[in-house]
DNA sequence: ACCCAGGCATTGG
DNA sequence: CCAATGCATGGG
């Protein structure tokens, strides 16, 4: 069944993070079908004309299905803004129907940044394929992240055998052990969010920035700490990732997705 | 055999 | 308060 989308949107480009730097057990992407857990059932999406082929399409994949695509992105603002400006002007263009994928879950985004803190996201990927498909219950062809409430009924040793540093582990089992309402996090502002996560073990500024941007689709996310965002922006524009930040005021957010894409398109 | 890669907490000055 | 250090894996 089709969900429509704003126009522009390519559907192929826009799924590329799914497949860059190795499979993604979660969010699969087979020969331009892109497969997902919800609910229990497996999902899958394709490109169609005016928007993606979902099957099955109901009140309960349709939302998981928007945030997964970043439905909720409002492009035509975005790229209205960029056309006047320095840089953007030439990316974004390049880049048309791009929409920057989210996070449908909110703990699957922090162990995801959680894994690919510091080490690269090939290597990150990789560990990240282990813990999904041995924690994780195989739906169809695809695996559903493991739960909260999986992850902290294991072990950390559990998690260091797939590839964890012993601190990654820690931290993985304990954030799904803490007592905080993950989802809660949705009502408070950017700088709440930001506060309320840095303070979690094993969480800093880089997790919590990439919370706001790929999970709660913040326009003005911006992680300024992220070695791959600090060199695109020295490359198109040799300017110090600290200083664009306030120029791309609201567009932080799909600024960097955009600028972190086109970065590593061919 | 190195060295670096989309961080973070800990330790030592 | 800032600088230095260890971490585990995958790719070059």
């Amino acid at each position: 069944m089709l969900l429509p989308f704003p126009e522009p949107y390519d559907f192929e480009l826009s799924t590329e993070r799914f497949r860059a730097f190795g499979p993604d057990l979660a969010n699969l992407w087979v020969d331009g079908v892109v497969h997902r857990a919800v609910g229990g059932r497996e999902v899958t999406i394709q490109a169609a004309a005016g928007g993606v082929e979902v099957e099955p399409l109901d009140d309960l994949t349709r939302p998981v299905v928007e945030k997964l695509l970043g439905r909720e992105f409002e492009l035509d603002p975005f790229t209205a803004w960029a056309a006047s400006q320095p840089v953007l002007a030439e990316v974004v263009p390049r880049l048309a129907g791009f929409r920057p994928p989210l996070s449908p879950d909110p703990f699957e985004s922090l162990v995801t940044s959680i894994t690919a803190q510091q080490v690269s996201l090939h290597a990150a990927f990789a560990i990240r394929s282990r813990f999904v498909e041995r924690l994780g219950t195989r739906i169809g062809s695809v695996y559903a992240f493991p739960t909260r409430e999986r992850v902290a009924a294991s072990s950390e040793e559990e998690l260091v055998s797939l590839g964890f540093s012993a601190r990654k582990a820690e931290y993985t089992v304990g954030l799904a052990r803490l007592e905080l309402d993950l989802d809660g996090l949705a009502a408070l502002d950017d700088d709440e969010v930001r506060a309320t996560l840095v303070a979690v073990r094993g969480l800093g500024p880089w997790t919590a920035e990439w919370f706001l941007a790929r999970h709660l689709a913040r326009p003005r996310a911006w992680p300024a700490g992220d070695l791959a965002l600090r060199k695109a922006v020295d490359l198109f524009y040799g300017l110090d990732v600290h200083e664009l930040g306030p120029r791309l005021d609201p567009h932080q957010n799909l600024s960097a997705h955009y600028l972190l894409t086109a970065s590593r398109m061919p």
